[in-house]
Formats: structure tokens, sequence, C-alpha cells
DNA sequence: TGTACATCAGTGAACGCGCGTTCACTGATGTAC
DNA sequence: TGTACATCAGTGAACGCGCGTTCACTGATGTAC
């Protein structure tokens, strides 16, 4: 079946779909072009008729991971209510939940791929950059805490969010790696001056699939 | 000069160096034998005379990393007394200092490969969780914040440590990132009830190198 | 409506390169006599 | 002390494999007449 209903645009961006969930699960450069083709059912040869080369993919990719306007919708499988009730405390409690924790394909970036960012050039690190500080911004605008710098409050809230997870994804024992999470939760939400909420379990729903925006 | 004077014992820990120097800076699979055994001025051949196989020196490699002791010699160029007074605030100090941020090679390999690990097998992710709660461990003995629990917040200390310097580490902007080391800095300090000095700069002093340890 | 041709996305064999691994060889050191 | 041999760490050419990339080919779709 060569020819399936789809056109060019679509297989593209299905190309960058599969290798976006392989290069958060096997990083940066454990993924093949067999693989990501394989992903969108097609053959390594097809691959060169949508990019110029792998490092172009690669580009293409990263922009998709980090520079989308909506970068909440970076990490997928959480709902957020941005004009709701305190949406900071909502991101803190969607980004340190345990559906976040798992979904490794559809994980935030910077938690899937920090060290190799680290590693990568200056485009990579620039995007990695803007999410952070957009993360920031969320939370500093959010904050209800009085005490001290809001920014301060904000950027170490952020840092606590993506490196509980992190070291969270880094460790063994499934238990350990959630009473740190917990950990940073309810020391986050102290920081921010939100209400820490009895039932730990956020109140993140599950979406199937972000329908597939334009650009 | 094919004989120099060390020995197979010297050479051998001279494999195991140049290759957690590369690990740190490449991370764990960006790294050639050629390049490793370069670093140790043999060439490639001869690294099968101390290794079964590359994924040999990777486990090996792995338990230098994370499975010594001493812990705190696991990243070098920072001195901590730990008789002294409040050693977990100098802990954070020096995680968070500046000279910890530049030194990649000698970096902490919870900074340098955290999402490496987390793509590991068992053996890595306990390795780096054993390592992750023997900090955690320490800045719960020396803190001295008297509200909430103290082990919560040294899970949370530790994850801003760790973190504040992986993102830090994977951003663009030098600037940006020394103030993310900063704003880090500061809430874990007051996490742990220790004062928070005015001269942020550490007082971390540079060793040369620490002497080659047995086993 | 039907035929012939152009187009074009995808195929899969093939190429080149890098890297892990092997192995016959080298040459210095240590030892037996 | 001197000679012959064993040992042994390291050398570097070679092999096989995986992967990025190329390219001639296939076969379905669209279009001209």
């Amino acid at each position: 079946m060569p020819y399936p209903v789809g056109h060019s645009i679509a297989i593209r961006s299905g190309i960058i779909d599969s290798a976006r969930k392989l290069f958060n699960r096997y990083g940066f450069d454990n993924v093949s072009i067999d693989q990501i083709m394989s992903g969108t059912g097609l053959t390594r040869g097809g691959f060169y008729g949508h990019f110029k080369s792998k490092s172009d993919l690669y580009a293409e990719v990263l922009g998709c991971f980090f520079t989308d306007p909506n970068w909440e919708n970076c990490w997928e499988g959480v709902e957020i209510d941005f004009a709701g009730k305190d949406p900071g405390a909502q991101v803190v409690r969607a980004y340190l939940s345990s559906q976040h924790f798992e979904n490794v394909e559809n994980s935030c970036p910077m938690v899937a791929l920090p060290s190799d960012v680290a590693r990568s050039g200056k485009s990579a690190r620039a995007a990695f950059e803007n999410v952070f500080c957009a993360m920031v911004n969320l939370l500093e605008r959010s904050s209800k805490n009085g005490a001290g710098s809001r920014q301060v409050q904000a950027k170490a809230i952020a840092a606590l969010c993506v490196g509980g997870m992190v070291v969270a994804r880094a460790m063994n024992d499934r238990g350990v790696a959630d009473e740190l999470r917990d950990a940073c939760l309810s020391v986050a939400l102290e920081l921010g001056g939100w209400e820490v909420s009895t039932h730990r379990q956020t109140k993140a729903k599950k979406r199937l699939r972000r329908a597939p925006t334009s650009a």
C-alpha cells in the first residue's frame, strides 16, 4: 500500500513526530533513520524526500520541541487551564505528576534530554533556555508568595520541577522516585504560596493527542 | 616509547580516568575506544588487555562515578570540610558554584549524565540513586530548618542543586545560567536554614587532583 | 470516456565511513643456566 | 657477566557491522489530447 490517503505535509509531520518520541526515549544520538522511518511505516530511502539530512531533522524537531509558542504543548498528556485559578500551581502539579513521569515518549524535553542539549550547539541550548524562561515567567506571574523575590522563587520552583523529574527518572526504585516527586511538589507549592492539597495526585487529565497544529 | 614507568594497574586506572572525563563531556554513547585510549597515550588495540569489552569499561566507570564510598570525591575540584561548620551549606555552595559549572570534565556525573543514566539499565540507575540519597542524607543531617519535615526539605535541596546545575548547563546565555544558579543557591540555603552569605562566590578551593585511591 | 505521457513519493540495493573487536606481530623486560 | 628463551603489554592492520546517504527504479496519480 505505497500511497495512503495523506499527502507530503502529513508524512513530514509524521516523521517529526516519530523522531520526537524516539528522541525522548533514546536520546538524540541513539536513534537511526531506519527507526524513525519505521515509526511512520515508510522505509529509509524516503526520508531524504522530506529532509536534507539527519541534522536537518534534528534542528526541526528541536524547534518543534522547544519553540512552539504554546510551550505547554511541548509535553503532552496534561491539560492546564491557563485562565483558571493558580495556573502556576497547576503547572507544578502536572509537571511533577506520575502521568508525566511515566509518559516518556511525550515528556517535556527538558526532562528527557537535558544532558543531550547541554552537549549540543548554540541553537539547541538557546531553545532550551527559552522554554525554561517561559516556564519561569508563568510561575512568577502566578506566584502568591509575598516573602522575598518572586523571580528568585519562580526560578527555584522551575528548577525543582525539572530537576526533580530528571533525577526521579534516573533512579531505579520507583518508590524513592515517587517520594522525591512528592517532596519537590510540596516544597514547590509552598515556595509559590499555593495551597498544598491533601490529595497529592494531580488533577491533570489525560488528553488523547493535541490536534496536529499547522506550522 | 612503548614501555613507560608505570605498570598495568596504573594504565588501567588511566583508561578509566580518560573515559570518565570523556563521558562527562560527550555522554556515554558518543565516546569511541580510540578517543579513550588516545587520552592515555596508547592505541586502541591495547584496550582489550585491560577490559573485556566496551560495556565492561562502561560498568566500571559507572562504579567509579557513583559508588565511591566517599561520594564527594566523585566530582572534583572542590574541597569540603565535613567535620566543619554546616557541611550541608558547604556542599550546596560548592555544588552550585561557578567552578563546578565550568569544570565539565570533573563534574558530578549527576549533573553531566542524568538523561544518559535514565536511559541506561538497572545498575546505572541504582548507582545514581545511591549517590543522590547519600547527598540527601548529608543535607538532612546538616539541616537547621525547624519548620516542616527535614527529609522533605533535604530532598528538595538536593533536587535544586542537581536540577539547577543541569538546567544551567543546558542554557545558552551564561548570565541567565548564573542567575539561575544564584536563585537556586539562595533558596536552597534558606530551605536548609543556613546563613545566606553576602558574597555568593563559594569558598570552594580548587584541588589539583585527588590522589589515585586504591580500588 | 480512453489512451499516452509526465510527475513524483517512496523503494531498496549499494556505497562509504566509523567503530567495536580480533589477532598476528613487535620489542622490551625478566629469568634460567 | 653473558646468552637464549619465555613472557607480556602494546601495536596496528584487518574484519564485520550498523548507519547516513545516494540513486536508479517502481508504480500510482494527474493531465493533455
